[in-house]
DNA sequence: TCTACTTTGTTGTCAATGACAACATTGGCT
DNA sequence: AGCCAATGTTGTCATTGACAACAAAGTAGA
């Protein structure tokens, strides 16, 4: 047994790890300050120098969250495909990030949703539209997909995706299988998107637009 | 001050209740039984009574969540609009009962999520799925949406509403209203399955169909 | 090198909490 | 009346998050 030095040096690099191995376990709420300090050979009163309170560290692993499956989703949209099948890696990237990490993507949103969440958290978690507005708009100056507000639509997908992704993590898919909800998905997000929305169906939908 | 009789007499509802409203204006977290306990002036022991422990606390909360949103559904449902037209108004019955009690919507979801949800919790949870699957269907036969699996589809727009509505009550709409998501989703989703997937786009996704 | 000063970690303490056990009261049933 | 299950009370325990006082270690300037 090597005695410890005063010092840890890399307190909050290792708090941060430990924590997100512990939200995929046992969820937030098996998240606690005390056993983590345990669990990094440290006092109890140690992690308050790195995060202010509890919820300080919860936004710090949501951070890093966020980080790493924007990564996936950039990932996502670099490849060769067509403009339809980009649309549908992105959709499968964001939904496999959230079936590998279902604890950490409730942390993100439900931190995202706290009412004092960060600017930067908050930006960061809303780089996935984006990318998406960036899709559609490209598609629509293709002649592919029907004209409609790029921004309208773009939030359009990421909700839904958002949906697969959340009910997938949780398993409440009940018979379906992942992967055949998010092809169904996207792949009747693109076709209505193709097709645009039909004047007759616009009548009930632009009542209060005058 | 009239001293409380020894008994309550409709303690399990009046903790539930508050419950309820605790749970709104302050989240799961801001929930305590022993708090509670003082709310409805009884002692910190008594709750215990009444649920096993916490969860089963919120778990009751959540089956009655469940059930008064069932219950808006199914009203939904019983418009006198064609079938496009009530396949709107689901929606937005789903959605509007997420933006009126955006906690309660985290915790039936998060509480169905957990492993050990009970059977009678799960069945209510997915009643919303059952009407979805039912329309679509009746839609089919009539001829106004194109043909597919009404189980894949109804779960495709299940995700997309849910997801919506999980937005929408986290307030993580950003520049778009509500509103405008909502119509644009079910009207996006209904020309998607009136169009249906077509041939060039399927190729893609039957590869392991075989 | 000596000396402030800041950062990082430790120890002690506090109120609040969830869970549990022992006990008290009530009302129904025979 | 007398028993008994349901309901509520009181007391207690370990755990937790937060805070304050203190200690050690690195840092920068004389």
């Amino acid at each position: 047994m090597t005695d410890q030095p005063y010092h840890h040096g890399k307190l909050r690099e290792a708090l941060l790890e430990r924590a997100m191995e512990t939200i995929e376990e046992a969820g937030v709420d098996g998240l606690s300050l005390r056993q983590l300090a345990r669990d990094v050979n440290v006092s109890h009163g140690a992690p308050a120098k790195h995060f202010r309170d509890k919820q300080a560290l919860i936004d710090a692993v949501a951070l890093a969250g966020f980080q790493s499956m924007n990564r996936l989703i950039r990932d996502a949209t670099q490849s060769g495909d067509d403009l339809r099948g980009r649309f549908v890696r992105v959709g499968k990237a964001y939904v496999d990030f959230a079936v590998e990490h279902p604890a950490l993507l409730t942390v993100m949103y439900s931190t995202k949703h706290h009412p004092d969440s960060s600017e930067e958290l908050r930006n960061t978690g809303a780089q996935g539209i984006h990318v998406a507005q960036a899709m559609i708009a490209e598609a629509q100056e293709a002649g592919v997909l029907a004209d409609g507000d790029p921004g309208t639509l773009a939030m359009v997908c990421f909700v839904s995706l958002h949906g697969t992704a959340l009910l997938a993590a949780g398993g409440h898919l009940d018979g379906t299988s992942v992967e055949d909800v998010v092809t169904a998905t996207t792949d009747t997000l693109w076709a209505g998107m193709a097709a645009g929305v039909p004047a007759a169906q616009l009548a009930s939908t632009t009542q209060l637009s005058s």
